[in-house]
DNA sequence: ATACGGTTCAACCATTTGGTTGACAAATAT
DNA sequence: ATATTTGTCAACCAAATGGTTGAACCGTAT
C-alpha cells in the first residue's frame, strides 16, 4: 500500500501548504485542511500528530524552497551586476508561481524568531560571507561607490520583496487594478536591477 | 461618569491595539485583551458589540496613523530630494515608536483587500497625484532621470518599510544580533535617501 | 483461507472561544 | 429622595476546534 500512503501524506502537506500560506497558523483550521486534502481530519494526525507537527512540515518545505532564491543573491559565482539583474528577473517569476510564500515566512518568523535558529542548522542556509567578500572587492577594485554590502543586501531585498508582499496597500495607494499593477510588477523585472545598479555604479 | 466611561473605553483600544497588531485578528483573544486593559470581557462587548468591531476600530486608528506618514513622500511641499531624505529620516523614528503599525495594516489589507475601499472614502487618505506631478515636473526639468512616479514611490516604500517588517529574516540571514540591526537601521536613516538620490539623480 | 500491519473513518471528547444574561452598583435626572 | 439611565461583573451558553478512539477495511505475506 505504499503509494497510497505517500500519496495521502503528499495531499494533505499540499492542502495544509495552501491553508496555512493563506491564512496563517492562528488563522487555519484542521478541518479546512481535511476538506481540501479530501480526506477525514483523524488522518491529518494520523500522519503529522498535531498542527504544530503539520505546520512546522510545511513552513520548512517553505523555507526549503526559498533559500535558493536567497542564494542566488549570496552564493552564485556570477559577477555582481549579472548577479543583481538574475536575481531581480528571477524572483518575479518565482513569486507568481508561489504567491503567498515570501510572506507566509516573514510573517511566522515574526511570530517566532527564534525559529531562524533551528533554520541556520540545515545545509544551505543562506549565509553572506561570499556576497560580502564580493562586495568588498567591487568596492576595491573601484567598480562601485563604498557600501555595506548587507545595506546593498537589504535594499536588493526590499525592492523585490516587498511590492508583492504589501499588493494590496500599493495597489490601493497608487491606485491601480490588479491587471495594472501585474504590469508594474512585470515592468520592475528590468528596471529595480537598473535602478540599484544605477545607484552603486562609479 | 463621563470620565470613567472614556476611560474604560481608551483603555480597551489601547489593549485592543496591542494584541491585535502583535497577533494579527486570528491570533487575538479577547480575554486577553480585557485581561491586558483590567476589567471584564463583558465590557469588550458593551463597548465595542464584537470582536470584528473592536477590530476595526483598531485597525482604523493604525491607519490614521499610517497616512500621515505617507502624505510625507505623497502631498508634502517640499523639493524631491529633501522630502525623500525627510521622510527616510522621520520614518524609522516613526516605526520605532509603532514598531507593529506598518505590518499589521499590510497583513490585515492582505487578507481583506477589499477593506482598502472603505479606507479610501476618509479625507487624508494618501493620493499620488502631486507626487506623480513633482516627478515628471524634475524629469522634464532635468534633475532626474526618467522613472515613473509609481515605481519610484514603490521603491522609497519598499525600502524603508520591508527592513522592519522583515527584520528577523534579514537579521538572521546577515548574521547580526538585534542590537547590531538597529544600528544598521539607524544608519539607513541617511544612506537609503542617498541610495534612492544617488540613482536618480542625472 | 487466515492472520497481520498499515490505513481510513464516524463518533466522541475536552477545552477554548466569542458572545449573552441578569443582577447589582454608581451616576444622573426628576 | 426617587426614578432612570449607564457601567460593571460573575455565571452561563452554544459553537467551534484540536485531538482521540475503536471498529472496519484492505492489501499482502504465510
Amino acid at each position: 500500500m505504499k503509494a497510497k500512503e505517500e500519496n495521502t501524506e503528499l495531499e494533505i502537506l499540499n492542502a495544509a501548504k495552501e491553508v496555512f500560506q493563506e491564512k496563517g497558523m492562528a488563522g487555519s483550521r484542521m478541518q479546512e485542511i481535511a476538506d481540501k486534502a479530501r480526506i477525514n481530519k483523524s488522518m491529518l494526525h494520523y500522519y503529522y500528530r498535531s498542527k504544530q507537527l503539520l505546520f512546522e512540515a510545511v513552513f520548512k518545505n517553505a523555507f526549503r524552497l526559498l533559500a535558493p532564491q536567497l542564494n542566488k543573491v549570496l552564493n552564485d559565482d556570477s559577477e555582481l551586476f549579472d548577479k543583481i539583474r538574475n536575481f531581480t528577473n528571477n524572483y518575479i517569476s518565482f513569486v507568481i508561481g508561489h504567491p503567498y510564500l515570501p510572506n507566509f515566512v516573514i510573517q511566522e518568523l515574526n511570530k517566532n524568531p527564534d525559529f531562524i535558529e533551528k533554520l541556520r542548522v540545515e545545509k544551505d542556509f543562506p549565509r553572506i560571507e561570499k556576497f560580502k567578500a564580493q562586495v568588498e572587492d567591487a568596492i576595491t577594485r573601484g567598480i562601485i561607490k563604498p557600501i555595506r554590502a548587507e545595506q546593498l543586501f537589504i535594499n536588493i531585498m526590499s525592492l523585490n520583496i516587498f511590492p508583492f508582499i504589501a499588493a494590496p496597500l500599493l495597489q490601493g495607494l497608487i491606485n491601480v487594478e490588479e491587471k495594472e499593477y501585474r504590469e508594474l510588477m512585470e515592468r520592475r523585472k528590468t528596471e529595480v536591477a537598473d535602478f540599484i545598479i544605477n545607484s552603486i555604479r562609479l
